[in-house]
DNA sequence: GCTGAAAAGCGAGTGGG
DNA sequence: CCCACTCGCTTTTCAGC
């Protein structure tokens, strides 16, 4: 699907403010409410927005302590990356998993409370998934700039 | 502030679907529409709850080339990093910016639509920022895994 | 901190231009 | 694509426990 030019202003928005009302949306953009309605329906439809979502602040919610894991799989067979991606799927401490190019096979976002979460996590979860070879760890000491939002 | 076991169920939620209903979390956690909804303005207020917001598939939005760049900077100055920091902010192709432990000082997380916009943006928007050493990119061959959910 | 009920605001759908 | 109008639901507030 193609998004026009005030599509594209409606996803920034809502990429800002999920709440934002069709009012509001239909002032900033000159545009009447039923029409601001229709094209934010269509989206929902056509899989362009994925979905509507709160963010919780990992300072105040003892989530704070982050890592970036790199993973090598023992072997590059199809049955071995497809479990361990399954595998991974499941785990609530992996935010996100990125298949990479370069000397490492995944990247992982982990998120926990502490370091001695961070050290069971890697025991007791990440190496237990067989097909994980090797792994290192990467510590982000502060996480600069973390945005959900696409531009426009 | 603390958040008991009623608060991370419904952060659970609201992490899921921003858009349930105060009736729907009653039903679920079994209290009344006022609870809930004195307890999800009272997160709101202390910042445990961040915002909302519309998450974007970027697939459906010409967005879909992910890249991880790893930055040097030049010198470990305070300023250098403060100007580094400061600039960054301002790109909106960068949706993650990580302060790290190891070899790289950032770690970028750059979302465009293709490899020659990566190419734009490395050569007239990054290595223009001063502080800028070095740079290294590691491409994103799938995104298995992308959460914005802490699970409690 | 919880409940229940009443008031105000918004979303979703309709008919028509 | 716009306007005007409903209806029903959701949010918000208020009194009282």
């Amino acid at each position: 699907m193609s998004l026009d030019k005030i599509d594209k202003e409606i996803l920034n928005f809502l990429q800002d403010d999920a709440k934002i009302t069709t009012k509001a949306l239909s002032n900033h953009l000159q545009l009447s409410l039923t029409a601001i309605h229709e094209r934010i329906k269509k989206m929902e439809r056509n899989g362009v927005i994925k979905k509507y979502v709160a963010l919780v602040n990992p300072q105040k919610a003892e989530k704070d302590f982050k890592v970036l894991c790199h993973v090598k799989l023992i072997l590059h067979k199809k049955q071995n990356i497809q479990k361990f991606e399954r595998e991974i799927a499941k785990l609530d401490e992996v935010l996100e998993c990125m298949h990479v190019s370069g000397d490492y096979d995944y990247i992982l976002k982990v998120q926990v409370k502490d370091m001695l979460s961070y050290r069971e996590f890697v025991l007791h979860k990440l190496t237990t998934i067989e097909p994980v070879g090797s792994t290192q760890s990467t510590f982000i000491i502060d996480d600069v700039k973390h945005s959900t939002r696409l531009k426009f």
